[in-house]
DNA sequence: ATAAACCATTAGAGCGCTCTAATACAATGC
DNA sequence: GCATTGTATTAGAGCGCTCTAATGGTTTAT
């Protein structure tokens, strides 16, 4: 409880936070010893009443804090999982997040949260130091690591990949079927008449892999495989920008438009708005994840629903699983999206089938 | 690099990830003292270039990791900082951590992120783990702890309160002059013309008392002082529509809406949608944080920026200074917030000083 | 040649805790 | 009364690292 500056004297406690009564401190002021302080801290049911009380006490009036740094040390166990979070400012991982913190704590798990930026690099030094903080298991949530680094990664730490595609084949994975997403993407714009369906692609992040052939495959089943049409964009607000103003100045812009996710709709519907398109009007626009910007009425954004809190939940389930089996065949869990129609999808302008434009077919 | 099930040993140490290699085993394979190990792992200048490297060479044979926490035992240092957050779903906290994670790194500091979940009990427990990790000091961002708490934790470890209002008295603060703002908005409000101007209170928010009496003082300048009206609401999008419908069944419903934050003022958004309202046509409307969401076009909130990025930097300048100079009186950083004026806002219907109208006009 | 100064290296204590095994002591059974 | 069981307590080693002080070896100054 006290803070006592006057107690420093190596420069090397000077450390405010350390330097602080310690369990010998406890054990000496209860006339005990450490062992039965640590007994009790740890709620062990073979000590006294009077003892526990005794210690308590003492505990409480010198104010002591375990030093879980320590215990740690010493019980050669964390408790802890570490989550990497690929950027904090998304809404959709804090979801994610918020299911695994949830999960964790139900089985007496912390969790430690890192920021990687969006950055394959400042990602990889973050687990650098999940791993050498000894975190018992990981979770990358949207991260761009390779299949080179998680190899790495997999054999000093149990991990699992979150929302990252399906990229990595030797690791354990979370995420919703991308694929699957962008087909049901696709079969509405379809079914809604539109033919000129470009994909603005997500670039590095992980997913856009997955999302990107499931708009390929999504457009061949529909028949429009001629039509495919992939530009690179990104997954920010930021990102759409230039890929709408290309778009735009194109002879023949398409009808329909399917983004990476709803941030990079978000910013598509932006520069929509600033050149005077109309949506659903002149452009129907789909996006990916369902956050809760999509959800805003003045948005009210066509997307793909991922089921975040089970998402999140699932990677811890997954992370103890392999922590009591040991290493074995990677496990995948896949769970499905799902179609959120909202108010920036409809027929094109026109009605249905009618064929845009001559040619124009290129892919990118 | 190597994981070897088969070396677990004792069940204490069957979890994966600890029983690793250690310094001993680097320092046994190198032919070398587990002490100059420790200096090459610390690039100490003071050893032979030769040593080195087959310290090097050993520790990459091995896969040795170093053990962040046995280190930092050790030392007695953590150089880690811990940062509460609030909500990781509202970007307005992410765009701060991304401050003070620049800062810190800039420092040497390590950055650990604990979730609060808008929970002043789940805020203390996790105040609770950064103390007993031994965090150097730590960023409450937004946290909902009181004085009685912030009290007990500044004695244990430095500690700053980051957008948390001006109510903590013995504790460090970064913040934005939410009072200042609140009177912004109202001003550029009034100078509309409006004069049934109601704020959405944030109820348990720690900014909410602030803002609350900002708007008061604004109300008051303005010379409406006899029109105040304030209504608890919150601070998340789902928190809007109890008051809105409320306000809506109004005899003489306001022409102005000062909403807490830019979430709140999304939902308020919704609904006035929901009731045919037109924004800024019937009803004008103000949210606060300058978050991305305000800066969507088919928002296009008016809103009190706060210097985000400048506020994270300087809370960890602030728990730098806290740390080399020891217990002194309270710093107070207050940065100074700015109207962004974009279009929910405009004259109130007729004109200014006409009650709000019957007709109502839909917005899309 | 001897002392002084310097350099690279190492021994070993210590960081604050946990946990096993040992100990002391009371209660129980025969 | 003595072995037996059980319960409450403690001694002490150990977790993986850092850091001070000591060591041995080489170079430089006297």
């Amino acid at each position: 409880m006290v803070y006592r500056p006057g107690r420093v004297l190596s420069n090397r406690a000077a450390v405010i936070g350390m330097n602080r009564p310690t369990m010998e401190d406890v054990a000496e002021r209860a006339r005990v010893s450490r062992a039965l302080v640590s007994l009790v801290m740890n709620d062990s049911p073979q000590v006294s009443d009077e003892k526990r009380r005794s210690v308590l006490q003492a505990a409480r009036e010198l104010g002591y804090r375990p030093n879980l740094i320590a215990r740690i040390l010493a019980q050669q166990r964390t408790h802890t999982i570490g989550v990497l979070v690929d950027d904090l400012r998304n809404p959709f991982f804090g979801e994610v997040v918020d299911g695994i913190e949830a999960e964790a704590a139900d089985h007496g798990f912390r969790v430690l949260i890192l920021n990687g930026h969006r950055d394959a690099r400042r990602e990889a030094e973050a687990v650098e130091t999940f791993l050498q903080l000894r975190v018992e298991g990981m979770a990358l949530v949207g991260a761009r690591l390779d299949d080179s680094d998680t190899a790495r990664v997999g054999l000093a730490a149990p991990c699992v990949m979150v929302a990252s595609g399906a990229v990595h084949t030797g690791v354990d994975t979370v995420g919703t079927d991308d694929r699957r997403g962008a087909e049901l993407a696709v079969e509405h714009l379809a079914a809604l008449g539109h033919t000129r369906i470009v994909h603005l692609d997500g670039g590095t992040n992980v997913s856009a892999g997955e999302r990107r052939s499931g708009y390929e495959s999504g457009m061949r089943s529909a028949g429009l495989g001629d039509l495919v049409d992939i530009r690179p964009a990104g997954d920010d607000e930021a990102d759409a920008l230039e890929v709408i103003d290309e778009l735009l100045a194109d002879d023949d812009p398409p009808t329909a438009l399917f983004a990476f996710n709803d941030l990079l709709a978000a910013g598509a519907l932006n520069r929509l708005a600033d050149a005077g398109m109309a949506v659903p009007g002149d452009v129907s626009l789909v996006g990916f994840d369902n956050t809760f910007i999509s959800a805003l009425r003045h948005l009210s954004l066509t997307t793909v629903n991922q089921p975040t809190l089970a998402m999140g939940r699932l990677v811890v389930a997954t992370l103890l699983q392999r922590l009591s089996d040991g290493p074995s065949e990677p496990i995948r869990h896949t769970l499905q999206p799902e179609l959120v129609v909202r108010s920036t999808t409809g027929p094109p302008r026109g009605g249905a089938n009618t064929v845009a434009g001559t040619a124009k077919t290129a892919m990118r």
